[in-house]
DNA sequence: GACCATATATCGGGAGCCGATATATGGGCT
DNA sequence: AGCCCATATATCGGCTCCCGATATATGGTC
C-alpha cells in the first residue's frame, strides 16, 4: 500500500516546481489547495526530517535573509515519483465512489 | 477541511451499495480498490463506533448464522453526503499534482 | 509600543492505524 | 483425530503522526 500522509503529499507537490523554504511550502500548499490545506509548523518540520530521512526531498541550500535563516528543500527522484503514484491512488479511491473515469494525460 | 481518515473513507465507501457486516466491509474494500486497501480488524471496529457516534452509520440489524453473530451496518444519508465530498476532496488532491482535468458526471 | 508576517524549532497531547491476541464454528486436508 | 483456514466479533498496546502552543528573532506597519 506504501500509504503517504496527507500532509506529506501536499508537501512533496508544493516541492515540484521548485525547492521552497519550510514557510514557503505552507504558503504554496494553501495556494495550490485553494486555501484549503493549512499545513501546520509542527506538521511540517517533522513530515520534512521524515522526508528527508527517506530521500524523497533533499536541503538543497541554506541562506540568511535579513538575519533570518531559509533551508531550501528540493524534492528528489524518488520523491516525484512517489507524489505521482500517490496522485494516481488518490483518484482510483475518489472514482470508487464517484464511479466516473477520468481523464489522464501523461 | 472536515478531514476524514482512508480507513473510514474505504468503510463508508463499501456501505454505499448494500448493507454490511464487519467481515463483509472488510472484503468489499478489499475488491472495491482491487486488492490494495487491507482493513484491519483492529480498525475497522473503532472506526465504526465512531462513524456511528458521528451518525454516518447506523447498526441495521443483527443475525445469528451458524452461531456466529453478525451485525450489519448501514450508511445513512450523512454518511453518503461525507463519502461523496471525500470523493471530491480526493480528486482535487489527485489533480495538484496530475494536473488535468477529470469528467465528473452527477 | 504593539502587532503582524516571516522563519525555524521543539514539546506534549491526542487521534487513529494495525498487529497480536482471544473466542467460537465449520470445512477441508492429511 | 489433529490442524489449519475462513468466517466473525472484540480488545489492547504500541507506534506513527498531526497539530496547537510555545520560544526566539527581525522588520514593517499602525
Amino acid at each position: 500500500m506504501t500509504k503517504m500522509t496527507e500532509a506529506t503529499y501536499f508537501i512533496l507537490a508544493a516541492l515540484l516546481e521548485a525547492p521552497l523554504h519550510g514557510y514557503g511550502i505552507i504558503k504554496r500548499a494553501g495556494e495550490q489547495s485553494a486555501g484549503r490545506v493549512k499545513l501546520a509548523v509542527g506538521t511540517l518540520y517533522g513530515a520534512l526530517d521524515r522526508l528527508a530521512e527517506a530521500g524523497l526531498v533533499v536541503v538543497d541550500r541554506e541562506e540568511v535573509v535579513d538575519g533570518r535563516p531559509r533551508r531550501y528543500y528540493r524534492i528528489t527522484d524518488d520523491g516525484v515519483t512517489a507524489v505521482r503514484e500517490e496522485a494516481v491512488r488518490l483518484q482510483q479511491a475518489a472514482r470508487v465512489v464517484t464511479g466516473q473515469i477520468a481523464v489522464m494525460g501523461a
